[in-house]
DNA sequence: AGTAAAACATGCGTGCGCGCAAGTTTGCGT
DNA sequence: ACGCAAACTTGCGCGCACGCATGTTTTACT
């Protein structure tokens, strides 16, 4: 049972919401993001404008919907495919950066990179990492320890990826460097390692707790 | 001005009515209609069972109403297209005997004239005949003319042809021919054109008194 | 024939998409 | 700088489709 909701009203909510995706992200490569009106992707996706606005609150988010469309779960499935004994932390890292590291979404995020108002947008689908996560990790850390837990190390995770993808953003111009735990301005794969090495302690904490309550 | 209703929600309407005539007729035509099961048609045209019966009452209709889509509004458009002068009863006859026979139609017919469970439904999409036809008889009888006429018109015209095809989908094994006004069970456009025959008299009063009127 | 199962048809509550009418923001021309 | 028009976003009501539960009819099996 992967999804619950088999319904067809449901398989028809998540269909107009690809389509809503799709459309827009090929509209904004075909044309340019800012030359895409909101009724353009709604007509493409054979939908009323209303109902865009029902599925994303703003012009840019299925956009940039469609370039982590899926990443999440990707992302999830990833922490979950990781051995048992490797190190939570580990486990984490190397997920995100894999999975943020895809060689076909670089063309794409190349266009989100150069546009402003897609960045913002871009920034707030981190967020949508928690959820997902919170799952993996939950499991990962078995139903011994709180949900809360899981929770809330899935909330700073996405705190912290939000942050990399902030830093990564910003235009190089910026000098940056104070020294701190984090090193700013580097690849992407640095920025993320660096900024989830700095939650290494409380994952490992979580971790080593999980290890001596299940064995 | 031909659809006044040019709304994303009547196109998506009639789009779902077209899906499940035209799924309802296909299978029919490949399963045999007795073979073919509501859900299989609704699931054909991507749409819940309950919304079958929001369309369609039985069945039956969504076969037929293949069948006979758009009939109607040929006629009337036949109608319409006759030159003002000839008489109205010969528009009508010669415009839905036209419309009857078409070629197109005739292995589609064999499969209703078959099933008699097909035939009632069949019957009953000449109902539907009524309201584009009384706007075609109201148009050519002009506004002078009460919309009563052309609706009695219509109604009238509507039944005869009903019972034409009563008269024609029954099997030839009734001996018939009690010398009345009506000549039964000959070919379908001899049937139709007997049957409107009879409301030549009604039809050229009403012509007759338009001619009068408008000079 | 009689009963069980399947298919058909309908009433009712709910959710989603549409259409409209605001109010707000953005960009352009004067 | 100032308005003005286009585009964006949101609130609200309505209509259509869905899902379910019910009652009825048809079919199949023994």
């Amino acid at each position: 049972m992967t999804t619950r909701r088999t319904g067809l009203r449901e398989q028809k909510k998540q269909a107009t919401r690809v389509a809503l995706r799709e459309a827009a992200l090929r509209l904004a490569l075909q044309y340019g993001p800012e030359n895409v009106r909101v009724d353009d992707i709604a007509e493409a996706a054979g939908v009323s404008p209303r109902t865009y606005n029902n599925y994303f609150s703003s012009r840019e988010q299925a956009i940039v919907a469609a370039v982590t469309a899926e990443r999440e779960e990707r992302i999830a499935a990833a922490v979950a495919d990781r051995p048992a004994h490797d190190r939570l932390a580990d486990a984490l890292a190397d997920a995100i950066v894999e999975q943020y590291t895809e060689p076909d979404d670089h063309d794409v995020l190349l266009l989100i990179t150069e546009n402003p108002s897609l960045r913002d947008a871009f920034l707030d689908t981190a967020a949508t990492l928690e959820h997902p996560l919170a799952d993996a990790i939950a499991q990962r850390l078995g139903d011994t320890a709180g949900t809360l837990t899981a929770r809330v190390l899935a909330a700073t995770v996405a705190a912290a990826v939000r942050a990399a993808l902030h830093q990564w953003l910003q235009p190089p111009a910026a000098p940056c460097a104070t020294g701190g735990l984090v090193v700013p301005s580097g690849s992407l794969p640095d920025l993320l390692r660096s900024a989830l090495a700095a939650l290494a302690p409380a994952l490992d904490a979580a971790d080593k707790l999980q290890d001596v309550q299940t064995g």
